[in-house]
DNA sequence: CGGAATCCCAATGGATACTG
DNA sequence: CAGTATCCATTGGGATTCCG
């Protein structure tokens, strides 16, 4: 689950919802590379880690590794060297493709000077 | 805008869509913020305060700025005394609704043990 | 190529108390 | 009721370096 073990804390303040979910792709680069990764499908992490402008490897990283744990994106690596890792959304991950479009469009549609991809 | 001016210090380093969208609705308590606000469409600030179990008066209200700031909620305030403060979407925000829902039923289908709301 | 290991730090979240 | 005012703590994001 990749969380606080404090959240579930007390069974008698459970989280709504929303909030649970966000509790899961709630941190600052994880809507983005979920929004990537529904955009073109398959990508390897340096593909990846160019389209999203400005990560950096240690926050990248930790990123996919919480989503992987979270069975809401798949990492496949072949043992090759050098490495070839690719990244896909899982069943789980597709399930949250409309409401990414739905957030990039509504982004999209009200930005000023960001790029468009 | 509600950002650190940073964030766009560097003009070719401008930002996709859907990482414009996140820095405008990406904190912690945004979204639930949103997604209660679209559901129930008017709510006092203590009601909307109650619905998000564990959320302070200090970040509550931040929050509430940032977004009212951003145009995306709308504030209304008589000025009688006691205070009553409505809160609601803006155009602008009501265009978040349907990513808002797919975030909830994601949540919702997924969760074990969180509430419903 | 695709990371891991460190270390660092500002920003955000949060606790507490108080108020017009 | 709807917040302010302080102050503290966390943590996630980031820079840098190194590696199989």
């Amino acid at each position: 689950m990749a969380k606080k073990k404090s959240e579930f804390e007390n069974p008698y303040e459970e989280k709504c919802s929303i909030v649970y979910a966000m509790s899961l792709i709630g941190a600052k680069w994880k809507i983005p590379v979920l929004w990537h990764l529904a955009h073109y499908e398959i990508l390897h992490y340096n593909e990846l880690k160019r389209h999203l402008k400005g990560v950096t490897n240690t926050v990248l990283t930790r990123c996919l590794r919480e989503l992987e744990q979270d069975s809401i994106v798949l990492r496949k690596s072949d043992g090759s060297v050098p490495p070839s890792v690719t990244y896909e959304l899982t069943d789980l991950g597709k399930e949250l493709i409309p409401a990414l479009n739905g957030l990039y469009k509504w982004g999209d549609d009200h930005k000023t000077n960001a790029s468009k991809i």
